[in-house]
DNA sequence: GCTCCCCTCAGTGTATACATAGATGCGAAA
DNA sequence: TTTCGCATCTATGTATACACTGAGGGGAGC
């Protein structure tokens, strides 16, 4: 791999997983020194995870990692579901039936992946990844994907500001179903309005501390 | 003024107008060259564009100026609908009365401006992008602004496809009016069909070869 | 004559040296 | 004692040298 790639993937993970918290000083030196890579590729890094709005440069000199609170997850929201209901009206048009109707029953199905003892839902969210994946494509929009995937960066760092809840999220996998099942069906109007209710209801949560997939 | 701020904002311009067009490839020794400065500040400028969508990596080696054509042209506007429908929305909420009041008053006015001998429409293009900015500072929402900053660049270069058209022209201008007039009475939902119906009837004439603002 | 392999070269990837600007701390003066 | 100014230093901005990879062309073999 190359070096300003591995210094990218490794800075990325490393916000996104709260290990480097908002706040941080990303400085060039150290972090040649940490990564094992020289100035350059780290300098390529950090203009990628700016222009991703992972970082900011700070007073004109040095560069930071970003902040996020509950403050910005208000307005996240409201981008997120301005680009997921269309992208779920856009879906509903152009679907695969049959891969929207399997992606139903395996969200119906989510509850037991949700009563074993994966602590941390591994699998559950690897499923809502997949439908996100599944309207991505049957969307069949390049730009709203490319919005899309920068948007979900930041809501996977948002995900860890509270923890996780086991009755939240089976509440959750139902939404999920019901909005697979609207663009199964091809009815972008109930698609819109399924992704409308899932996004509340998880902001509502999260804002209360719960847990929002 | 910085060696790669003006790298990055020298190539950006010559591909928005179209200077550079689709497909020119953007090799980093030429363009140290050209723009008399060392390759280090043409990587970040290159990596900077690349991240907006004007240019692409090609086949692991080199960068080309990124593809536009009308089969994008569709896409685009799907989502630029979403954002600006949104955002039309979550103005009509927020905004101050009188400046859209006033904004609505002076589209009404922007015949005239079309009339005198502005072959480039300055005028009415800089009322235009007043009005945008209005509707992004009433929104308030870093995440949308920020989405709709970056879409806008692709619609610039998008302008040049086709020629201007001055009866388009005032077409669009009522239908801005009508954008601003629903936005200063506080109604979210005929602000978002407003903003609809002039993205649908720009995108028609775009489509057709007329002029689409 | 066609195809495959090797050599060459061009252009990117990386490292590092040097220039420069902003910040910080210390000292002096009011 | 406080504030202002200067010096120093640290971290970024830029340039350039070197390494390496992938592509393209030419030659040889089948």
């Amino acid at each position: 791999m190359r070096a300003g790639e591995k210094a990218y993937a490794t800075l990325r993970g490393d916000i996104v997983d709260w290990r480097l918290p908002p706040g941080t000083v990303l400085a060039e030196v150290e972090l040649s020194a940490r990564l094992g890579v020289s100035r350059t590729p780290v300098r390529e890094a950090l203009a990628r995870l700016t222009a991703e709005g992972l970082a900011e440069p700070q007073s004109g000199r040095g560069t930071v990692v970003s902040g996020i609170s509950l403050d910005h997850v208000e307005e996240l929201f409201e981008l997120r579901s301005a680009l997921e209901c269309r992208a779920a009206e856009l879906a509903a048009r152009n679907r695969d039936r049959e891969v929207f109707l399997e992606l139903h029953r395996q969200l119906c199905d989510a509850g037991r992946l949700l009563t074993d003892q994966d602590p941390t839902r591994h699998s559950y969210y690897r499923l809502a990844g997949e439908l996100d994946t599944a309207i991505d494509a049957a969307a069949g929009n390049h730009y709203l994907a490319q919005a899309l995937k920068s948007l979900r960066v930041h809501l996977v760092r948002v995900r860890r500001l509270s923890k996780d809840n086991p009755s939240r999220l089976r509440e959750a996998a139902r939404e999920h179903g019901d909005i697979a099942l609207a663009i199964a069906n091809g009815n972008a109007t109930v698609a819109s309005a399924a992704t409308t209710v899932h996004l509340d209801n998880s902001l509502r949560h999260l804002l209360q501390g719960g847990a929002t997939p």
